[in-house]
DNA sequence: GCAAGTCTTTAGAATGCTTCTAAGGTTCTT
DNA sequence: AAGAACCTTAGAAGCATTCTAAAGACTTGC
């Protein structure tokens, strides 16, 4: 590696994925610049359009992937619609139901307070707040 | 009506919506017993063991309509997965996701507080915590 | 570096859930 | 009761996602 471009080969590694082409790829388009919201589909356009041939089954092989190993958290939104986002920092989402855009907001300030105890038997995985707003 | 058993054909009608045989034999499944979680493959088979002849199609139609009328909540927990909730008062959910169940918790203690303002142009529709647990 | 082994990608088929179609039936209005 | 409006239906279609099995790429041991 001669230029100062993120080592995706190392992190796949370390999540226990080969770096093969096509991970690479779409850990870059992920990863490179800020906080994404993605679809399968939308993800499968924007690496296609930089000449790497992945296939949709692959993106939804990756990004199952990805989010098993933590890289990324998946938001269902609504039936059928499900967005992976590479923001996995505390935080929440406002919705926006009538055009289905995703927007992230800091946990920081929201408390979320009072909350029962989880059922008999099992163990809290994580806390979803989705803030649905409409134009 | 000579029993005691609530008049669905009044609250359909009340939604706008006439009540047909199904939509009525629909209504007293859902609504006859306490607050239920349902899909719509559950409703189908819970309708059609009381001998009164509903179609699938039918079931998502009414389903549909019933939630814009404000009848019932959706309540999307999972990529193809989505609970009607006929408890449309204030509340959460827990939802456990080794086994896909669903459970209420009332709202009154839980405190949702310091959320950001919504996005520019958006009124709030509605806040969403699902507490994610598993065995 | 090469061969063998293992894992990955792929196109296309398949699945699961939901909606659509258009034809016939039901409910409502007058 | 007749006409209009609406609803239900089976089956087809749609959409997002997963599966299949065959070909290709990465890795390991030599």
């Amino acid at each position: 590696m001669s230029d100062n471009s993120p080592d995706f080969t190392v992190s796949l590694r370390a999540a226990g994925l080969r770096p093969t082409r096509q991970r690479v790829a779409l850990a870059r388009v992920l990863f490179e610049g800020g906080h994404r919201h993605v679809t399968a589909e939308s993800l499968h356009a924007e690496v296609k359009a930089t000449r790497m041939p992945v296939s949709l089954a692959t993106v939804y092989n990756a990004l199952n992937q990805f989010r098993d190993a933590g890289l990324l958290r998946e938001v269902v939104v609504a039936p059928g619609r499900s967005y992976f986002d590479t923001n996995i920092g505390h935080h929440h989402h406002f919705y926006v139901e009538t055009d289905g855009e995703l927007y992230d907001f800091p946990s920081a300030d929201v408390v979320v307070a009072g909350l029962p105890a989880p059922p008999e038997g099992t163990r809290l995985s994580r806390v979803d707040v989705i803030v649905r707003v409409r134009r």
